[in-house]
DNA sequence: TCCATATTTCGTTACTTGGCGAAATATAAT
DNA sequence: ATTATATTTCGCCAAGTAACGAAATATGGA
């Protein structure tokens, strides 16, 4: 086989907009990034509002926007409004897509690092903090 | 798995000051790409030498020995040097690390994929061919 | 209505990455 | 020793990405 051959199997394969290969390398695209990683983390078993993220991660909320949708877009997380909020969650665990093997996954392996360690203590005072007040200091 | 066991491998990984969260990032952008992702899969079952890997994935040797060292910093690969011929296999699939969980994960994910069954197919080509005749083509 | 607020979108900038070819390295064969 | 071969390293360029602030959008309250 030549090498016209093999542009021609990768153009059938991009038509397929759907395919495994695609889905897996846009979820480790999302998840190649620190502040993704703790961001996902972070959501593990509660939904969190934007603001509330971005004083976790210390970032603009527009980068942090920027995450959210790289997560959402690869599946990893979902999305409900709430008057002004964005909430953001896990998309749901207890299926078997692709996206969920990987929160699975990543759930049993980052429970442990002292970065998402420290994430999880502080989150704990984010949650106690008044959400008006978190957010109007943005 | 649970977050126990976790803990166990964790001091090894302090001490090259790899924290988990590093260790998953470097897996994932390892992952990241879809030529890499090409390769590892190959590599299931059966050691390959860069000249076939080149073969099947049609890039310059250099780019494929540059993936290939990205899959091995990140612990996914391993090699074998054999003369002029270097080896590549897959890391220990039944050991406890993070990198064999993703292997596991992405063989299970990928194996109906259109162009992994396709590469999968032009391997078997490819292997039937006399490695010395593949590797002076180059 | 108008203003404050929560989030996203856009535009810019600095950095990273994937690709190649040329040069370097290492081994085998003559 | 010289030559051929297999792979890696280096230097370059084009494309992609993470960060920010400013502007846009959407909602709720005065």
């Amino acid at each position: 086989m030549t090498c016209a051959d093999v542009i021609i199997t990768y153009g059938t394969m991009l038509d397929r907009k759907n395919s495994r290969l695609r889905e897996v390398l846009e979820i480790h695209k999302a998840l190649s990034d620190a502040n993704r990683l703790r961001a996902l983390i972070a959501l593990d078993g509660k939904e969190l509002c934007v603001c509330q993220i971005t004083e976790l991660l210390q970032l603009a909320p527009s980068t942090v926007s920027k995450h959210l949708s790289i997560l959402k877009q690869a599946r990893l997380v979902e999305m409900r409004k709430v008057g002004r909020w964005i909430y953001y969650r896990l998309s749901d665990h207890n299926t078997n897509t692709v996206s969920a093997e990987y929160i699975r996954l990543l759930e049993k392996t980052l429970c442990n690092d002292p970065q998402i360690k420290d994430d999880r203590k502080r989150l704990k005072e984010i949650l106690k903090m008044d959400a008006d007040a978190l957010c109007r200091r943005m």
